[in-house]
DNA sequence: AATACATATGAACAATAATTCATACGATAA
DNA sequence: TTATCGTATGAATTATTGTTCATATGTATT
């Protein structure tokens, strides 16, 4: 959980006056005025949420190897779950969270489901993540 | 922990003929030549778990908080602080995963320590993952 | 209807991780 | 040196999450 309950700080002791080390020139960083307004700058609550909640779907090496298998196809749970090497509930259960995240959509062909990346960005991430990765 | 010990399939039958659904035209998706190709064409593994790595980073409102203050300057511990209205050492705790996760530079000024973003790609990613959600 | 197969899901367990609390470290000032 | 301030960190607690196991659902085939 993430509730924000306590404020115990320190510094930012809410002088009137410019506190002590304003005097640093060349990012001005210091006390109560530019807390505020770093703070008002922030993006809203609920899509800072959301950009973690995003980021926390790809931090799963499972997952990523899932949406790795699916840039290259579509393919149906027992395919996915041949190409990891693991068994199809971990899959199925991963899927789950994936489709959750509206980052996958499926199609029913008889018994079998076929998965496929539901959006582009999806791959622009990733290749932003591969070339941070590889500097 | 993922290790991938079982590999419980239930289809994947290993059949030497052109099993059942390859004759679904369309994707061509079925069984053991084409899982093995896909599986060979993904990532190194390790390439893979570093991605995961730097998205599990990512995947903490608080640090995303913390991420988007600093694209707007560098700013000393307590005063990240005192914009997501924590405590410090929370916020110190979460910045010692950022800088190990090497997002993240430092530089001392007296008793005073401002962080600072390491790299570019950072705003990137997060430029694509702000759009992704907003659809 | 009964069987077989692909997929989905609930419960349990094990592992991970975020925050708090207390305290240590490092730098400065008196 | 001692006191103070900003920051870092270890231990404990609580919450979250990935995988497994067993089983259910849904679709086709006989």
């Amino acid at each position: 959980m993430e509730e924000n309950k306590k404020t115990v700080l320190g510094c930012e002791e809410q002088s009137t006056e410019i506190s002590e080390h304003t005097d640093i020139s060349e990012t001005g960083s210091s006390n109560p005025d530019i807390v505020k307004a770093i703070a008002e700058k922030l993006p809203d609550e609920e899509l800072l949420y959301d950009v973690a909640e995003l980021f926390k779907v790809f931090g799963d090496s499972t997952r990523v190897r899932i949406i790795c298998a699916l840039f290259e196809s579509e393919m149906c749970v027992c395919d996915i779950a041949g190409v990891l090497n693991m068994t199809q509930s971990a899959i199925s259960h991963q899927l789950r969270v994936l489709k959750q995240a509206r980052l996958v959509k499926y199609r029913r062909e008889g018994k079998t489901v076929f998965y496929s990346l539901a959006d582009g960005h999806i791959q622009t991430i990733f290749n932003q993540a591969f070339e941070h990765i590889m500097e």
